[in-house]
DNA sequence: ACAAATCCCTACTTATTTAGTAGGGATTTT
DNA sequence: AAAATCCCTACTAAATAAGTAGGGATTTGT
């Protein structure tokens, strides 16, 4: 179990563009990540279609978070790739009976998780990250 | 994200091995999860691997648990099977330089999801399970 | 002894998901 | 009008997960 790497792509070009704090080129992404300008712009258009980023066209666009830093959270990043922590099966034939053990356990780990992420934004990630320095 | 479907029947196995608190045959679990002789052996065969299930052979043979549910913890299932919560790589090419936020906000998931499966037992779980009834 | 039921081993196949590629189109600035 | 940019979507390839298969070894009860 483990998130995807999409998803780790995603945040990091996110913490890019929060630190950049002004609009970054597709080109000046791909520098700072190695990765193709193709797949990038995939990872892109899904962070735009889900309100994460904006974009600005011609020569001189790029793209940009649509909300301060502060105000967007890694959940909200994670969402946009389809990349949630679901636990959906508990293994149980008819789960709708009370037999489920699984459940129950998977509740607990999801609400731990689900409050790390909804609560951690990306400036959080930028503080950690200049502690670190 | 999601846990993989062996860990989840893997749970659900100990679990039924736990509240039944004693041996159970091969084909009784076949019964009791409508999975394949065959998957379940090889799901049995991990836990049995790694000293979550010991085996008895022969006519009356069957799988039990090697000590009281209280004393084995969910994470100790997950391991054998596995399926553990892993975040290795942070989608930064030099991770070993410090510009590496991701690193930090999956160390704080890894570190609440690992509370949680090592603290829970198949105890816990059975505990659970009764106050639902 | 021996048959029957059990656990044991490991290779293989299939299905599903994820990761990444490709190519052409639409938009904006200079 | 050219150049650089973002936009769309179909496809392919790689990796992982899920499940199947078949034969072997052990123990029990008769």
């Amino acid at each position: 179990m483990k998130l995807s790497t999409t998803a780790t792509y995603g945040l990091r070009i996110c913490f890019l563009l929060a630190v950049a704090d002004k609009m970054l080129s597709l080109s000046s992404l791909v520098e700072q990540t190695d990765l193709s300008e193709k797949y990038l712009e995939q990872i892109l258009g899904k962070l735009r279609k889900n309100g994460i980023v904006s974009a600005k066209r011609g020569i001189s666009g790029g793209y940009y978070l649509t909300k301060p830093a502060k105000d967007i959270s890694v959940r909200g990043v994670l969402d946009a790739l389809n990349s949630g922590f679901e636990f959906a099966d508990c293994a149980a034939g008819d789960c709708s009976d009370l037999y489920c053990p699984n459940k129950l356990l998977f509740r607990r780990i999801y609400s731990a998780v689900n409050e790390i992420v909804t609560t951690t934004t990306l400036e959080d990630m930028i503080n950690d990250y200049k502690c670190t320095k």
